[in-house]
DNA sequence: CCCTCGTTGGAAAACGATTACAACACGAGG
DNA sequence: CCTCGTGTTGTAATCGTTTTCCAACGAGGG
């Protein structure tokens, strides 16, 4: 962070605005307009029920007319409210987001809001810039939606009372919530479809191990196989690094076993459209000779080949959950961090079949 | 827009901000700390040569002592300047905007913005409620990366005096810029690249033909058609919606076509996803049987099977070109807009291949 | 009729910075 | 010695709201 505080923020200063003849519509020409004081035509836009019903309508209308528009930078100012929030994720560019942003982008400006994103492209460094960013727009409350969390950074953020809501990691406090996803139940979903096709050896490609999330969906699998499967033998977990190249690798891996696995679960899409690839580039047929099975279902899934069988991560409903969770905190004054569950379905399509019969032994 | 102007924006009013003990850090702090004005505090974060350097450094020491940080919004109602950028996209989760979105972000933090940007879903409603939202932030700046573009919205903004940046539309003027693709060196770099191949019979799956920058691509196509192959029989268009279902079907289109196209150009990548899709489902081999290039160069198309020889846009010249015009504009008080220009590359990957013998007569 | 209470609206004090203007010191030039 | 410019700093006005008081008013009870 190199030169100290204030850097960059150099740019001319010139006045931006200069608007020609027409002076700028601000409260007070409204106010002037409905014969009212500035207090009045505020209290019309905020708190309607503390003025009486002819007087707001006549402010209303003498708005309406003028085209007003409150300021929201004098409003943030003396209110302390920014009605701004902030979304951190690892990188957009990875297809597990922008459908995600986009699903919270229009629920927050839906209540007026407005969001800002920031990138960590995964390293802590930059982590920590992004959550500098938040505190100096002083945003109303911050998503972080991706797992390199320094723990002290929280403090940081936790220390300056904004509402926080973290995705899967567990910690439920004061001011800060948490997003569940249901990766329990959707391994399994995966899981008892491929049982239900006759598989009995399997394979998982997992995300890196040093995510909390990634962690969690390896570590289903393994029950699963142990309570399904019985013989642990009959399982392998491989580590890719949820994105097509990591998968890819992974699959090979994978095939490489003797015996091979029939069915192979992937932590994430991307890792199991490397998988796909892998299978295709050493002539073994999906499904036919291997079945694969997704996480996630971003958009793409769908136009792979074969379109990829997957567990589908309902990205509106999560929007919901972490915005809902935002939402509330603000409201309340920080009070009641909940913790909130989102669940997953299974979706599929033709990268699973039925084993064969020498296989299903 | 429903039911008039205040409807959504209100939430519950406490105070966000409580601070226990330690009241907050102002300008003010910095400037008892330091024995100073608040002006002079103030002059040295903005205009460091107008203040000597002795006193500087001591202001700086107590800045960085304290922790001060500017509140963006104190500062933005007195100098009019918000440091707001908008981006208009048509929908962030075309994976041909999350790269340049980023970059664009990247860029912008670098000189102390920050980024909102807006989905219009490409319906010009939805356009509408995008313009409203950066007029009602009082952004500095605003890029519109999408062509669906009312006319009428455009003076909306131009007759606030923001600084305008479009992509692929004509019209330069005071307060307007324009980065134009080379679209045409781009479609140019394909074609020369197939007919080196040995490729004679051509197809093009073009995008929607309603937005501008499409019909560039096509009509391009066409122009080097008749360039270089002379007879305009060999080269057949088909129109496609920029999206991989749509490719699929002009592909099917073009496959039933007798004789049938060695090599086929698509407008955007999606399009030539589909368009591989589409020939591996009858059968035809890419690119034993027919050469397919894309163009754009999103993440995804070196992940394709055969991974896609496409025309690369290079993002991050681009978003510098886009951020840049607009910078240029904001510094210069809403001066020179300019026209920029940003040019292609082909990446020449494993979707293209020598025309067969037989065909190539 | 007077007092109190609840409702409504106005005047003015925040909010936290920027910046126009004025003041002051200092050295140079006449 | 006076004046004038230049460089440095302080004082106070300002930006456009929200919000805290407080005054005015009408109604209802004693």
């Amino acid at each position: 962070m190199g030169r100290g505080l204030f850097d960059l923020r150099r740019t001319v200063r010139t006045r931006l605005v200069v608007r020609k003849g027409e002076q700028h519509m601000g409260i007070r020409e409204v106010a002037k307009k409905a014969g009212v004081s500035t207090a009045t035509v505020s209290r019309t836009l905020n708190t309607p029920e503390r003025v009486r019903g002819e007087t707001a309508a006549r402010v209303r209308q003498a708005a309406l007319e003028l085209g007003y528009q409150p300021d929201p930078y004098a409003r943030a100012l003396v209110s302390g409210r920014t009605h701004l929030l902030g979304l951190i994720v690892s990188d957009i560019t990875n297809p597990f987001f922008p459908e995600l942003v986009k699903s919270c982008e229009d629920l927050a400006v839906r209540k007026g809001y407005e969001v800002i994103v920031a990138n960590t492209d995964y390293s802590p460094p930059r982590m920590s810039q992004c959550v500098q960013r938040m505190l100096e727009r002083r945003t109303d409350g911050v998503a972080i939606l991706t797992s390199e969390m320094d723990p002290d950074l929280i403090a940081g953020l936790s220390g300056r009372h904004v509402p926080l809501v973290f995705l899967d990691i567990g910690c439920v406090q004061e001011g800060v919530g948490n997003v569940a996803i249901d990766y329990d139940e959707g391994i399994r979903q995966a899981f008892r479809h491929l049982w239900e096709l006759g598989h009995r050896r399997f394979g998982f490609i997992s995300g890196p191990l040093n995510l909390t999330s990634a962690r969690i969906r390896r570590n289903t699998f393994l029950r699963c196989l142990h309570e399904l499967g019985g013989d642990e033998q009959r399982g392998a977990v491989c580590e890719g690094n949820h994105k097509v190249e990591g998968g890819k690798h992974a699959m090979g891996e994978l095939l490489k076993l003797d015996p091979r696995p029939t069915a192979v679960l992937s932590s994430n899409d991307l890792s199991a459209i490397g998988a796909i690839r892998a299978a295709r580039e050493q002539g073994v047929r999906v499904p036919e000779d291997i079945s694969i099975v997704g996480f996630d279902d971003i958009a793409f899934s769908s136009c792979t080949d074969p379109p990829l069988t997957t567990v589908r991560l309902p990205m509106g409903t999560l929007a919901d959950a972490v915005l809902g969770c935002l939402f509330e905190q603000i409201e309340s004054g920080l009070q009641k961090a909940r913790e909130y569950r989102v669940g997953t379905h299974l979706i599929v399509r033709s990268s699973t079949g039925p084993a064969t019969m020498r296989d299903s032994e």
